[in-house]
DNA sequence: ATGCATGAGAG
DNA sequence: TCTCATGCATA
């Protein structure tokens, strides 16, 4: 197997013989997926794993404030329209990739971060309704969806308003920890839909409306015997634009920042109504070809290591590059290691709340505290 | 499901 | 350099 790791990077889903759509009966060998031996034969096998055997211990959601008095949902209605969708391709896509003309037929540089200050919403924490009533047999449910949607582009984006000079920036001068809502008052929400629930993929869903979404995205999907990978690459020849198992993962985990969510609700909306038109076509569909890139494998920062780090990024979450230099030496990695292990701690922490960190009660390093929003049943 | 990594864009 | 979006590789 050594020698495998080397190259063929995944995606060799090409299980023509796919089997017949798993309607059938459910609830046989859902978390079994999970477990089983799987990687051994496939790499892409954990999007079938979903399903009611995740215990979710990790609970997403990112409360981070905006504890607004209102009735309000946690997140304002950024006027974010442009669903600019930027298409995979770094550098091996075009090398590799090229062959699937499909792929990529858009790309913007202006991609821009228009982020703003949206990202620390309160999530609510429902993850809920976990069950899967149907089951995703395996990976290889050749993609049954025709391909009529091709090239089309959702909400007319394409049209030619992608691209807006909004862009607020994070304003990294106060303490990180505070995000954007300064302490509330500055907290921008007001969107609410009173009264009617627009949303079909045009307009800014609201957080509630994309939190629905995203769990009635993962229900059908794993209904239709889909797995997330199957969908990042079923968006990929629908709309040019592919997607890993990781980013369908996080847009059903809530995971993504409010833009994002909001980018790409119409594209997997889009995918829903196909899977489902179609669900029962036999349509084959032959899957891009795997992307071949020496990526630098993944170092593995042991515990002990992550332990000082963390302990240092509590004190100082944006280290400077001597900062950097002296962990770095201390620790014994590369600098460059412990510069992108501080990148990522803060997405992380913009994103969701960390497990078991500061939620309630405990001590919130955000200095806010988000209300637990009764009425919802806790993780299941 | 998540950790570490890459890269674009802005400062 | 940071943020932000995204993904390969891995647990």
């Amino acid at each position: 197997m050594a020698t495998a790791a080397s190259n063929h990077y995944s995606v060799l889903t090409t299980p023509s013989s796919a089997p017949p759509p798993p309607h059938s009966e459910s609830g046989s060998m859902q978390q079994a997926a999970a477990y089983r031996d799987a990687h051994t034969l496939l790499q892409n096998d954990y999007g079938s794993l979903p399903g009611g055997g995740h215990p979710l211990s990790h609970a997403h959601q990112w409360i981070t404030a905006l504890s607004h008095g209102d009735s309000g949902p946690p997140w304002p209605s950024s006027p974010l329209r442009e669903q600019d969708v930027k298409p995979i391709l770094h550098d091996s896509d075009r090398d590799e990739l090229q062959n699937s003309t499909s792929l990529q037929q858009q790309r913007h540089p202006h991609l821009a971060h228009q982020q703003a200050h949206h990202d620390a919403r309160a999530w609510r924490n429902t993850t809920a309704t976990t069950h899967i009533t149907g089951m995703a047999t395996s990976e290889g449910q050749s993609l049954v969806y025709s391909q009529s949607g091709f090239g089309l582009m959702p909400g007319g984006e394409q049209g030619g308003m992608h691209h807006h000079p909004l862009r607020d920036e994070d304003h990294h001068s106060h303490s990180p920890h505070l995000s954007e809502h300064g302490g509330g008052p500055g907290a921008h929400h007001h969107q609410q839909h009173g009264g009617h629930q627009d949303q079909s993929d045009e307009d800014t869903p609201t957080s509630d409306e994309l939190e629905q979404f995203a769990k009635q995205f993962k229900q059908r999907r794993i209904k239709l015997g889909f797995t997330q990978a199957d969908v990042g690459l079923a968006l990929g020849t629908l709309y040019g634009n592919v997607f890993s198992q990781t980013t369908i993962c996080r847009f059903e985990a809530l995971q993504l920042s409010f833009k994002n969510m909001c980018k790409l609700k119409p594209l997997l909306n889009k995918w829903l109504e196909e899977a489902d038109s179609t669900s029962g076509s036999p349509t084959s569909l032959d899957k891009i070809a795997a992307q071949g890139r020496k990526r630098k494998k993944r170092t593995s920062i042991e515990v002990g290591v992550k332990g000082a780090l963390e302990s240092h990024f509590l004190k100082c979450p944006k280290p400077g590059a001597a900062e950097i230099n002296s962990l770095a030496d201390s620790l014994q990695l590369e600098k460059e290691v412990v510069r992108v292990w501080f990148c990522n701690r803060r997405q992380k922490e913009k994103r969701m709340t960390p497990a078991g960190g500061q939620i309630p009660g405990g001590e919130d390093m955000y200095g806010d505290t988000p209300p637990h929003h009764g009425g919802q049943t806790p993780v299941q």
